[in-house]
DNA sequence: CTAGTTGCAAAGAGTTTGCATGGCG
DNA sequence: CGCCATGCAAACTCTTTGCAACTAG
């Protein structure tokens, strides 16, 4: 909740809703922005702001000790649920009813409350399923 | 895949299979095995073992910037999907049949293919919903 | 003009690694 | 007995923080 709007700010919103679809970690920003004057200390201080804000999600690393953020600043995106490809890290939005059906399932049979925008689907897509058929086998990616 | 079983190894086993339900860091694994002789190299070290070896699977941070783990050693953990309540930091195993309906329809409709064991889903739990109501809302947690 | 933000650089924390020692098979 | 795993401590990397300068409102 910033009170200001800033330079900074600006140009990073505007990086984050043009890669909506990949885990990103403040270096990357940092280097994609690397010409827009932005601090490192200023990207990781917004960052943590937009956690805060609820418009940024931490995701599992992968494999170096950096965090990787997602974007989900669309309020679309808290009424469906998101799959990331553990091959090529993109992520998908999910409006398949199936997605409904199982929240309010998982609520009724377990008391669980499923929250659409904090909750990834991991798995491999089509795009990659199709390149490599050996990924296909799943689980233990 | 460790070539030696270690004392050290199986007191980390150990310990693992005996919390199974809640992410886990470094530390804490090194603070609960304190009288057992293991130093914190060889947990880093057997982690990143057990990661490999698919037993173990690294879980988004909760604040700090300490990589959290979850055991999933039990075959049956890959066949069901898995939800952790982000406010008492639990994980469910769910045997919910619309489990396997969505993990089905999504590869239907998407062509994506669910890797059980690496997806968990985020929410609040049955006794967390119940002992705090307005964590009811959901969502934004 | 006032208070939130930024930059820089130094501090902090978690994780990784080199090397000699110890232990499994 | 040979090779892998451990321990310790130093090295690294990512992230956070203090403080003075800057700037949005």
């Amino acid at each position: 909740m910033p009170k200001y709007s800033t330079k900074q700010r600006k140009v990073l919103l505007d990086y984050l809703t043009q890669h909506p679809d990949e885990p990103l970690s403040a270096r990357q920003i940092a280097d994609a922005t690397a010409g827009d004057g932005i601090s490192l200390s200023a990207i990781y201080r917004n960052i943590a702001a937009m956690e805060t804000e609820g418009i940024l999600r931490p995701c599992v690393r992968d494999g170096s000790r950096e965090v990787l953020y997602r974007f989900c600043g669309a309020a679309a995106c808290h009424e469906h649920l998101h799959m990331t490809c553990s091959h090529c890290g993109k992520t998908y939005h999910m409006d398949v009813p199936a997605t409904q059906t199982l929240v309010d399932q998982v609520a009724e049979d377990a008391g669980f409350r499923v929250d659409r925008s904090a909750t990834v689907l991991y798995g491999v897509c089509r795009d990659c399923c199709a390149a490599d058929p050996k990924t296909t086998e799943g689980d233990n990616v």
